[in-house]
DNA sequence: ATGTCC
């Protein structure tokens, strides 16, 4: 793979073959992927063959191999001129995501004993790994898909929440253009006992310190301050959405000769989004995206009642964004605006300052852009930047760079766990297996990837916050 | 990520 470096953060892969457009990577040298072990930029090139996609095919700083795309992949599609819409652009965990919220307490006011009953709590409230249980029993199918079509905003009108969580969250709670008819019984049976658990891998609830405020007009907006307690979630769509992604893949892999396309790798199965697999797919999805917004918001709601039992203060929501999700949008091409079908996979939309799109509190600042870091590293708050390049979009984590089985060999679960709370910070796991597996080692350092995102052009940071409390999946 | 293969 040739690259040419454009800038100390910019390198492009000209275009070659049968790419539409060429290839564009923000990262520092160091960041770059490593060819032996990690074929994303291949994939970068692949993705840019796709029909109808304009600008380039993008990679953020925390790029790696995925299925069919990478991870850290972005790519716009031209919804008019026969532009697609692929689910390996998503991913399986449709519309995984991001929420933080803010409790109105300063680390200095939470002491010993009231941090260890505060993990206790969280840790006996969140349910979590394989198939293990979530803080919302629904009563059957239908009110699944009332979860499905109404995504946090079903959840708030059934007493779960309050509207503040609703202002705060992307899309006001719930993606307009779901259909739930386009989840398949199986997708549903699955879905039907999560709504409200964390699920496992790099999934976690932290509670965490402002540790530090790079833009103080942006964090006061966003209702964050220096020294101040917070709670994030990182979680998504767990079975359901996974089994969508399953079924329409397979769909859309029947039917795609019918459209006249062919892509350089099976796993990039696509169809037109004006198409009837298109929209089926982009249906489910959304529906998917609802979901995933449901679970976060009940499990923030059990925090919230937790926060509130031990600390008698409140968690009110920061925000609320995925980064595994495609939208229609538009943008500026070439001059003139277009309906554009933008992946983003393992990538965050970042609406910079003065965005329509924007609820009216946050108009002046931007749209708040959730960075996970990995457990017992920091976690960033950062926001759009007027004029970025990647439609919108920035990094959303660390990004792996040990496999699972790699990183469970260099430390043993327990191990890890006692030189986290040496570190100051309490460990409530799942398995001692899937604790290995999210070994710091195993990640990129994620200020170092934030640096390249914002060296790039991609976004501003506002705010670094430092776990002292990890509930892991 | 995922009832890590219906």
């Amino acid at each position: 793979m040739k690259l040419v470096q454009e800038s100390d953060y910019r390198f492009r892969i000209d275009r070659d073959g049968e790419m539409r457009v060429p290839g564009v990577v923000f990262a520092s040298r160091a960041l770059l992927p490593d060819p032996a072990g990690d074929k994303s930029l291949e994939q970068v090139a692949n993705v840019a063959t796709l029909p109808g996609v304009v600008g380039a095919s993008y990679a953020m700083p925390d790029v790696h191999w995925g299925y069919g795309f990478p991870i850290g992949g972005v790519a716009a599609t031209d919804v008019a001129t026969g532009g697609v819409v692929s689910p390996g652009g998503v991913g399986f965990d449709i519309s995984c995501g991001v929420r933080l919220l803010a409790a109105d307490l300063d680390r200095q006011d939470l002491a010993e004993p009231a941090l260890r009953a505060l993990m206790d709590g969280l840790g006996a409230a969140t349910p979590r790994g394989m198939n293990r249980g979530a803080v919302w029993a629904l009563r059957d199918a239908r009110q699944l898909r009332e979860v499905l079509a109404g995504g946090a905003r079903y959840a708030v009108q059934q007493g779960h929440g309050v509207q503040r969580d609703l202002d705060r969250c992307e899309d006001g709670g719930a993606v307009a253009d779901a259909d739930p008819g386009q989840a398949s019984e199986r997708a549903v049976q699955r879905g039907l006992g999560q709504v409200g658990s964390l699920g496992s891998g790099n999934h976690f609830l932290e509670v965490q310190v402002v540790d530090r405020v790079y833009d103080e007009p942006a964090a006061e907006a966003f209702g964050l301050r220096a020294g101040q307690v917070c709670v994030m979630i990182h979680c998504g769509s767990r079975g359901l959405g996974h089994q969508i992604c399953t079924d329409h893949v397979r769909v859309i892999e029947r039917a795609m000769h019918r459209f006249g396309i062919s892509v350089p790798d099976r796993q990039l199965a696509c169809a037109p989004v004006s198409s009837p697999e298109g929209q089926a797919y982009l249906g489910a999805m959304a529906a998917a995206a609802n979901y995933a917004r449901a679970n976060r918001q009940l499990l923030a709601v059990a925090a919230r009642r937790v926060f509130g039992r031990v600390t008698g203060r409140e968690l009110a929501l920061v925000y609320d964004i995925s980064h595994n999700l495609a939208k229609i949008e538009t943008h500026e091409v070439a001059g003139l605006p277009r309906r554009l079908c933008v992946h983003r996979k393992g990538a965050t939309r970042a609406l910079p300052p003065g965005h329509p799109d924007l609820p009216a509190d946050l108009r002046g600042a931007g749209q708040p852009v959730l960075i996970p870091g990995t457990m017992g590293t920091a976690s960033y708050v950062l926001t759009g930047r007027p004029g970025a390049p990647a439609f919108a979009s920035t990094c959303h984590g660390a990004g792996r760079a040990l496999s699972r089985h790699r990183a469970a060999k260099t430390v043993h679960g327990k191990e890890l766990r006692e030189r986290l709370e040496a570190e100051g910070i309490m460990v409530r796991g799942a398995s001692w297996r899937g604790l290995a597996e999210e070994t710091p080692e195993a990640y990129k350092d994620v200020d170092t990837v934030v640096d390249a995102a914002q060296g790039a052009g991609l976004c501003v940071r506002v705010a670094r916050l430092v776990p002292i409390g990890v509930v892991k999946g």
